[in-house]
DNA sequence: CTGTTAGCGCTTTCAC
DNA sequence: GTGAAAGCGCTAACAG
């Protein structure tokens, strides 16, 4: 392996000099500098990250951890993550606590020991349990969470603010008749303060509530849904609380023997090209996860750069798309069948 | 920061003893064992995961390499990989070289830097660009390829076998009457090998080979479906060559005003929950992205492990599922519309 | 501007 | 079994 003392005699300057040029630090004369470069050039040097990152306490490396890697939004927020981490020289470590907050914390204790510099989470469970987790030891870990309706009072956060789209899309099933309204939830992604903003809104447009559903695995989201289509007092508009789950309520429905949006409403969280593929496309409510985590990941990175004007939280507004499949209820529109 | 130090003289060891504790070396009395693991806990101490790469010149880092992150398989892919590092102590990080070639040996250099440990690569241009990357200084990189038909002459290679399964779908289309096709692909993912061997399947089943369209944008594929749909001489049948390109697909054989499978067939390449919730769902030849990588990441784990019985590639076969998108071709069923 | 030097925290001989 | 000591390759502080 070629290291920094090999450059050093090469050109026949100082490890201090070449330590210099490779910093860019000013104070080097342009001659001895280019001596230098020619060396590392001709020897092929490439400095060994190991040795700087102990020297210098760092590793230009941020973890991003999720609570599950299989949610469709992950992808993007890969994406996002990686775009901005790369643009400013970072790397980025991709965790999966797959819906379990043990593995959540074990992931943590394990990004800690590799000295990432800092971390984006995307929490399940208690956030407690990722506060913990990151402050743990003397110096906590610079830690970016990835909000569900508030920012926390620790910890700077990426705020998805559902909360108007909510709204509306609630509103907008109130206005059509909707009174009974399920929604499909996963395990592995419960988000107990959405579900309360939820309730509100429920409320706060004449209805007592909703029918919720936590499945298990997705697919069986699709009996479930027949279930609830199938009883004696079916639910007219149902949601899908995550968009991994669209795609098997959408089953559900038609093996009800029933469509959308004729027979019953149906709403989105999340969003894909797919949902425009539909016929008629679907209803959806929405964040830009490429966006919100790109914006986190910088924000992240400014703050690791010491950067004090950094805002202590970022946001983005989900936003609800009326396509196709949200409609009037069934018993509203009498016989006749319109459409 | 509490370093193994603190902790050898709370102990009241040497640094060295505790090292072996923490190395789990055979050679320690279990009392002074005890006592180091108690020391460790009452510090909270943490090793240093920089320091130790260092001296023992591993990260435990796999670097995961993609041609473009954007594909749907990409998170399939992600999620296989991070499970079998995980498994073994490995971290995982993703980077993303957005179809462009040169992005991807900027990476690897980076990765190099990084020390990291091994690679995986969903390459983007001629290998040769990745190989030369990898081997570049005294060290070549431990590295497995995704391979795209077969396997590398110097790489361990992954291999997506897909010859049986286009072979299938194509016969499939062929014994319905099919004679022209088109292929819809996109600019970030063009798989030469794969070209050659769908026209040698497309001769051998007596068609003259498939028009074939690379869009710049995914949505582009709308309008170039429609287009192709609504010509003089329209294909009877339809191929994504990307599962990303398949919801503008759809949408662009909507556009034309016309429906699969009566008015055209279609098949896709890649899968996703979506490909079943369609009516009728979608034929689609595809591997598990999730088990071929998970098993890549395995064989470089078992490869940097030093184990000499690892074999050289693995492989997967894709399979074509026939579900409702495919029929025969219109002429065929002349005047009559059943079904 | 440049050279010299002292470690960063850990693993790993080499003695005892 | 355990301790002492030599660095891994680099950065930064201090002289000059």
């Amino acid at each position: 392996m070629v290291t920094i003392r090999d450059v050093a005699k090469r050109a026949q300057v100082s490890v201090g000099t070449v330590s210099r040029v490779l910093n860019e630090h000013p104070k080097v004369r342009p001659v001895t500098r280019r001596v230098v470069l020619q060396a590392i050039e001709e020897l092929g040097y490439r400095p060994n990250a190991m040795a700087r990152n102990l020297r210098s306490s760092r590793t230009d490396v941020i973890g991003l951890l999720f609570h599950d890697l299989a949610q469709p939004m992950a992808i993007r927020s890969v994406r996002g993550a990686e775009e901005a981490a790369s643009a400013s020289g970072y790397g980025v470590l991709v965790t999966d606590a797959q819906g379990d907050a043990d593995k959540q914390e074990e992931h943590i204790r394990r990004l800690r020991e590799r000295r990432a510099d800092g971390l984006i989470v995307f929490p399940v469970g208690p956030r407690t349990s990722v506060v913990n987790a990151v402050s743990e030891g003397d110096a906590p870990m610079p830690t970016v969470l990835i909000g569900q309706t508030a920012p926390h009072a620790f910890l700077p956060t990426a705020v998805v603010d559902e909360g108007p789209a909510v709204e509306e899309a609630i509103g907008h099933l109130a206005s059509l008749g909707h009174r009974r309204i399920a929604v499909v939830t996963s395990r592995t992604y419960t988000n107990q303060s959405r579900g309360r903003m939820f309730q509100a809104a429920l409320r706060r447009c004449g209805m007592d509530g909703a029918t919720s559903v936590v499945v298990e695995e997705w697919q069986d989201a699709v009996e479930v849904t027949r279930d609830l289509l199938t009883s004696d007092d079916p639910p007219t508009a149902i949601i899908a609380g995550t968009h991994g789950l669209a795609p098997w309520v959408i089953q559900g429905i038609r093996a009800a023997g029933k469509r959308y949006p004729d027979d019953a409403s149906f709403v989105a969280f999340g969003e894909s090209d797919w949902a425009l593929a539909f016929d008629p496309p679907l209803n959806v409510i929405a964040v830009d996860f490429y966006t919100h985590t790109r914006d986190a990941a910088a924000l992240l990175i400014r703050m690791l750069k010491g950067d004090e004007s950094a805002p202590r939280n970022v946001s983005h507004q989900s936003v609800y798309s009326r396509r196709g499949s949200v409609g009037p209820v069934p018993a509203l529109k009498h016989s006749g069948e319109q459409r």
